[in-house]
DNA sequence: ATGCATGAGAC
DNA sequence: TCTCATGCATA
């Protein structure tokens, strides 16, 4: 079993992202008709807090462009490397971060958080120098950009599915009208992914394109993962909320700036050293899947005499657990066909008290 | 596209 | 110590 498990991982630098929000929401996943299950798996401890505001970090020059390597050669440039969107402005290389000061509101995504005036007050932080670019979560660059608050008024999950999204501009992106700044539906979410990805396509950029255009244009970088993730709707719904604005701004820049340019400003990853990456062996799996399934949160006892059983380091099954416990809330039912919205999901997820499972 | 990893914040 | 957001590295 390759097991990297030795390796000191050298972080550099500590204060890389701050996250305004997180946390407290439910996997919004396809399956519109189950959230509502979901739902009430979070209420049990889940806090959201609305924050426009992403995070930055140093950009502290790293080791080389990740970007321009052997990743994504999915998409091929048609002929429009002009339009470099994610160059529009250019930024300067530093950056500061933002206090993440969040409010705990209960209720996730039932209770989209108004609390509008909490980020201008705290939270400016730096301006990037040139492009007369306010960074305070968002920037405004032209006008169009709504208020940076993503939600804004409260509706009942249950509801969402209700308000019928009036979205239809396939293929034809005018002005659409869908809520920009309000709480999407998962509906709508679903759908502006598939176009997004779509018309990200078709205007050849790559999805680490985007992840870094976002950068560019709005202070927040993501990765070709985000983007990736995004598109497949494997984030957490409050998540996919919190992205879908930038990039639809994104995606409006990509169609109206024909043949605008500039300079392209990549933007260094960070330093971070990692550990390499452990391959957990096949059979090794499962056994861990196994006993995710008798029990998905085990004690650091159970992951210690597991870890042992299985030669892994303790640190390496508590994040496979982890891991697990996470993907088991955003993951797409795979067979799972997408339930008609009349009766709950799937997700009962026992009790949720999860304290104690101790079956051996 | 996805597995394993990091880290901030919540509990 | 977990959750959650996010991403490097890899298949």
């Amino acid at each position: 079993m390759a097991t990297a498990a030795s390796s000191p991982y050298t972080l550099l630098s500590s204060s890389s992202m701050i996250h305004a929000d997180s946390q407290a929401m439910q996997p919004a996943s396809p399956y519109r008709g189950h959230q509502k299950l979901l739902q009430s798996d979070y209420l049990q401890s889940v806090q959201s807090n609305g924050h426009p505001l992403g995070h930055q970090w140093a950009t502290s020059l790293s080791e080389g462009s990740p970007w321009s390597t052997s990743m994504e050669q999915q998409d091929v440039k048609p002929g429009r490397e002009d339009l470099q969107l994610g160059i529009i402005h250019h930024r300067s290389p530093h950056v500061a971060h933002h206090s993440p000061h969040h409010n705990s509101h209960p209720g996730g995504w039932g209770t989209p958080v108004s609390h509008n005036s909490s980020i201008t007050s705290g939270q400016q932080i730096n301006i990037y120098s040139q492009t007369g670019f306010t960074v305070n979560g968002m920037l405004d660059h032209g006008g169009l950009t709504p208020p940076p608050n993503p939600q804004g008024q409260g509706m009942h999950p249950g509801l969402r599915d209700t308000l019928s999204p009036e979205h239809s501009d396939l293929g034809g992106h005018h002005c659409h009208d869908h809520s920009d700044e309000e709480t999407p539906t998962s509906d709508e979410l679903e759908h502006f992914a598939k176009q997004f990805k779509q018309r990200r396509i078709k205007l050849g950029f790559t999805q680490a394109d985007v992840g870094l255009a976002l950068g560019t244009l709005y202070g927040n970088v993501f990765s070709q993962t985000t983007i990736c993730r995004f598109e497949a709707l494997q984030l957490s719904f409050k998540n996919m909320c919190k992205l879908k604005p930038l990039l639809n701004k994104w995606l409006e820049e990509a169609d109206s700036s024909t043949g605008s340019s500039s300079s392209i400003d990549k933007i260094a990853a960070q330093g971070r050293k990692r550990k390499k990456r452990t391959s957990i062996e096949v059979s090794v799996k499962g056994v861990l899947e196994t006993h995710f399934l008798k029990c998905p949160k085990p004690s650091a006892q159970e992951i210690s005499s597991l870890a042992d059983t299985l030669q892994l380091e303790k640190e390496v099954v508590r994040v496979w657990f982890c891991n697990r416990r996470q993907k088991e809330k955003r993951m797409t039912p795979p067979g799972e066909p997408p339930p008609p919205p009349s009766h709950e999901g799937p997700y009962s997820h026992s009790g949720g008290d999860a304290s104690s499972c101790h079956d051996l």
